[in-house]
DNA sequence: ACCTGAACACCGTTCAAGT
DNA sequence: ACCTGAACACCGTTCAAGT
């Protein structure tokens, strides 16, 4: 955005914070190599003597939310058993990610792994084996936990996601046209409208939708892990897994 | 692939069914107007007369696969309970993802909702309301399966999703390496390795991750239906919601 | 060493012209 | 009406040249 710091050299932390302070102004669609060397107030070759080109770029952003949740994770105090503690770091990981609304995309699109995400995931699993669990079921729910152990529920679809102006009176306009086709669905926004107790944003509050997830997920757990016999507790291997499979 | 079809007039279903045979053959990064107009034989500007550009091919892509997923649903015979009838439906999902391994990158990343998706969703809610939950449970219900309602499990970094060339044995050389930094997780994966006893390709079998989080979240809802007093059967409107919030 | 201008190889797309 | 060649406005990136 500012086109100050005309004297300071060019460095690839420098070049990383302005990429997050433009993709957080104006989305990751604006992050050209071009734009991103106008906003240093240099020509775009300069980049590639501080960064490996445009992928080398995206995987510093990554580096830099991960860093983030693992920063985050690490200022709030430590929580009592393993469920307030996976409750309260995930819930804290979801901050960073309101501050940094572009993160989700960019984070499920990335094919290659940070490698400050490995040290984050080897806590949940330390904090779940401290708390009784197998390391098969540890890393199952690794995968149950999915974007929720990185703050962000990942919705399929994300209107207003490319383009920042969504056209919610047009959406509303497209369901009721489709009342007839889909009663359900209509049903449903009609029953979830008329119970106005509770202050939504539109008719999806992400917040709840993501605590009741993560609660439902969590709840499924701890019940995996006390439930009847517990050959779940400890390392040992356990030749059937949880579920109907 | 084919070059043949010299003579049929272009159309949208003919570029369409175009697309997702080059895209199944080489991925989601093969697909350039240039490219698909030459596997069709003419040229780049004739598509744009029945496609409306590069979006409204990739809005194409993504109604085919919904479609494919009804379809999918509608060919497998009606499960028992809703439970079942669920778990049946979004696992006939997956085999359509299965055909397509590039549908879950392309899903995610678009920000327009297809048509044809609210009739699927229809009947899933139609399903839920059906075994006796209320509008807004089920509501919350398609917010907790997410990605496993559409038949794959979201996985927030997939290496080998860009480049079909994925060095497994790098990416554990770069584990190894990082194991007294990481030690749970490397304790996990050595655990995981030990056990052997079922047959998975490498050390995350998808299948099974998929169906134990699909039955945790099957298990979590049933719980809600049926469990403690029963406010949630039926659409009446309930103040609060699952968990702890 | 760090930065630069010009150029290259790709995109999606517009447009006037063909038939 | 459907298709085409040439051109335009962007990308990321290479390279030889500057300092």
């Amino acid at each position: 955005m500012s086109e100050q710091n005309h004297r300071l050299p060019l460095s690839r932390e420098r070049a990383l914070a302005a990429a997050v302070a433009l993709v957080d102004a104006e989305g990751l669609q604006a992050l050209t190599m071009r734009r991103l060397a106008a906003e240093l107030g240099v020509e775009a070759m300069s980049l590639y003597h501080h960064l490996p080109g445009k992928e080398g770029l995206l995987d510093g952003l990554v580096e830099t939310v991960v860093g983030e949740i693992g920063a985050a994770a690490g200022r709030t105090a430590a929580a009592g058993d393993w469920r307030a503690a996976l409750r309260q770091r995930f819930l804290s990981a979801r901050e960073v990610m309101l501050r940094h609304p572009w993160a989700p995309t960019l984070l499920t699109s990335r094919s290659t792994i940070p490698a400050g995400l490995f040290a984050y995931y080897d806590a949940v699993v330390a904090t779940m084996v401290g708390g009784g669990f197998s390391y098969r079921i540890a890393h199952r729910a690794l995968h149950a936990f999915g974007s929720l152990a990185l703050g962000f529920a990942q919705e399929v679809f994300r209107p207003g996601a490319a383009d920042a102006s969504f056209d919610a009176d047009a959406a509303e306009a497209e369901l009721a046209a489709m009342a007839q086709a889909v009663p359900h669905l209509t049903a449903m926004m009609v029953a979830e409208a008329h119970d106005a107790a509770d202050p939504t944003l539109g008719w999806c509050d992400s917040q709840v939708e993501f605590e009741f997830t993560l609660d439902l997920l969590l709840d499924g757990l701890d019940r995996l892990r006390g439930g009847g016999e517990s050959p779940w507790v400890q390392h040992g291997a356990v030749p059937g897994g949880a579920g109907s499979p």
